[in-house]
DNA sequence: GTCGAGATTATCT
DNA sequence: GATAATCTCGACC
């Protein structure tokens, strides 16, 4: 698996779409994920260097990097690239395939199936991933990825909701399995208001 | 049903 | 002190 994942993060993203993710009890059919390439890409938290949120990113590939975000989100991400090179995978969406009792009971808020893990930050907390499950190996740690036994079909989009202006969003980065009903719908701007 | 603003804190400047 | 790879809730149609 991590011959796969070695490889730059436009080219590992459709292997994850239909891979599952695994915590514990529960399991995630991933249906919605986002490429982020390393320092040259304006969307990467990379991209102004090493820091100490983002070293995982620069750590070996098949690795699990989270980070936290508008002081209550937390997100996952799967490392690619070899050892020295930033890139990461997003995990924006899935279907819960396994435990979809114990993911409900930790999102209380959702009232349908397909909200269980229809966002990063509701994929995390269905699947009880931690800010400090940062660096996880998955292939012998706490959460687990299982890559498909074949490729999903799958669309691609502009990713939504990273920073920066028009030509840093213009990549056709984020990844779908079309007509799954756990995936997002697409957010085309985020208005930002500083009080 | 869709749309828009507020929440809340680790990390970086 | 400003920012952020988001979610939720309340207002309105």
């Amino acid at each position: 698996m991590l011959e796969l994942l070695r490889r730059q993060a436009t080219e590992v993203a459709p292997l994850l779409l239909g891979a599952v993710v695994r915590v514990g009890d529960v399991a995630v059919r991933l249906t919605e994920v986002e490429a982020y390439m390393g320092e040259g890409d304006p969307g990467s938290h990379a991209f102004r260097g090493l820091g100490k949120r983002n070293a995982v990113m620069y750590g070996p590939p098949g690795h699990l990097y989270t980070y936290f975000t508008y002081g209550m989100h937390t997100c996952a991400n799967v490392v690619c690239m070899p050892e020295g090179v930033a890139s990461g995978i997003l995990l924006r969406a899935g279907e819960v395939i396994e435990g979809a009792d114990l993911a409900r009971e930790r999102r209380t808020t959702s009232r349908k199936p397909a909200d269980l893990a229809q966002g990063p930050a509701r994929l995390a907390v269905a699947l009880g991933i931690r800010l400090d499950d940062a660096g996880d190996n998955l292939e012998s740690g706490r959460v687990r990825l299982e890559l498909p036994q074949s490729r999903a079909p799958f669309s691609a989009g502009p990713r939504t909701g990273v920073a920066g202006e028009g030509g840093s969003n213009s990549y056709p980065w984020r990844l779908w399995i079309p007509g799954e009903p756990s995936v997002s719908p697409y957010r085309p701007a985020v208005k930002r208001k500083r009080s």
